[in-house]
DNA sequence: AATTCAATCAACCGCCAATCA
DNA sequence: TTGATTGGCGGTTGATTGAAT
């Protein structure tokens, strides 16, 4: 018996040992939608006497995740979303939900579709040459091809971000050789005369500094805790010429670009934040 | 306009592991 | 320790939709 027949039995839905079975109403889901909001996700065998639905605790489930969870991304799978299904399913086979963690919004059940849909009838030889067979061979190859040159660009973008990192790092080396120096030649300028009173605040701020909040762990752990600034007050005025020195020291590091230039002219902090904690 | 076919999606089933009493 | 329950997962089925014939 087909699902409609039943359907027109029983109404849209049918009942099998006291639970409704087949496509949700829109009342099933609002029900569903304020127990989960009421109880929170889980449980879900309550969910028949809590909120009054004839769903087995697995068809509420299997609703919520793959279809009423707020957090779900709707609309096609992007090129993007592809290549990363297609390196997952690679690494991990069919394992479904393991490869729907690292696309927030999608579920398990969307990826195995998507995967049945579009890659599953590779596997399939084509029996005869006609026509449909012609499309969709076509179709395949587009695809391959389409995959080949994700797969190509991804490589490319590996590499060149491998590069920036390594010249980030011998920039960071330099720097580091900088910040030593100025520290000396602001324990100089300290010991000589009253300029930059407030720099020995600084100094213990960076001293006992917590990573910047917005940088990876990879630029963490390279050192880079800062990120670029822009120094609004003024340092210099005593005719020093230690802090000249500073000057140009400093000049060197507000200057300093991160791995992915997200710390260019747009995003910079005063000296004061820099004296503040970053929150 | 009617029919066929493929693609897509929602939902169910069975199995298994974790948890609980 | 063990059996029952629950939740999660992967496989599969069937309805719907839109394009092609």
């Amino acid at each position: 018996m087909s699902w409609a027949m039943m359907a027109g039995h029983l109404g849209w839905g049918f009942i099998e040992e006291g639970w409704r079975k087949g496509p949700w109403t829109a009342e099933e889901d609002k029900l569903l939608i304020e127990y989960v909001k009421l109880h929170g996700e889980g449980r879900w065998n309550s969910v028949a006497r809590l909120a009054g639905l004839k769903r087995n605790g697995k068809s509420c489930r299997l609703r919520w995740v793959n279809y009423l969870r707020p957090d779900l991304k709707r609309g096609q799978i992007t090129p993007h979303e592809e290549s990363i299904i297609i390196e997952l399913h690679a690494r991990w086979g069919n394992r479904w939900s393991t490869i729907a963690r690292s696309l927030p919004g999608r579920t398990d059940n969307e990826i195995k579709n998507y995967w049945r849909t579009h890659f599953k009838k590779q596997n399939k030889l084509p029996s005869d040459n006609n026509t449909s067979d012609h499309k969709s061979k076509a179709r395949l190859l587009k695809r391959q091809q389409f995959q080949q040159q994700q797969l190509l660009q991804q490589q490319q973008q590996q590499l060149q971000l491998q590069q920036q990192q390594e010249q980030h790092e011998q920039q960071l080396q330099l720097n580091q050789l900088d910040m030593k120096r100025i520290m000396s030649l602001l324990d100089e300028t300290e010991h000589k005369s009253s300029v930059l009173p407030y720099v020995p605040q600084l100094r213990q701020e960076m001293a006992t500094a917590v990573p910047y909040p917005n940088t990876t762990v990879e630029q963490q752990q390279a050192g880079l805790f800062y990120p670029m600034m822009e120094f609004d007050g003024n340092v210099s005025g005593s005719g020093s010429d230690t802090s000249n020195e500073v000057d140009v020291l400093w000049d060197g590091l507000w200057n300093l670009d991160d791995i992915n230039g997200n710390f260019g002219a747009t995003s910079k902090v005063s000296f004061h934040n820099l004296a503040t904690p970053f929150s």
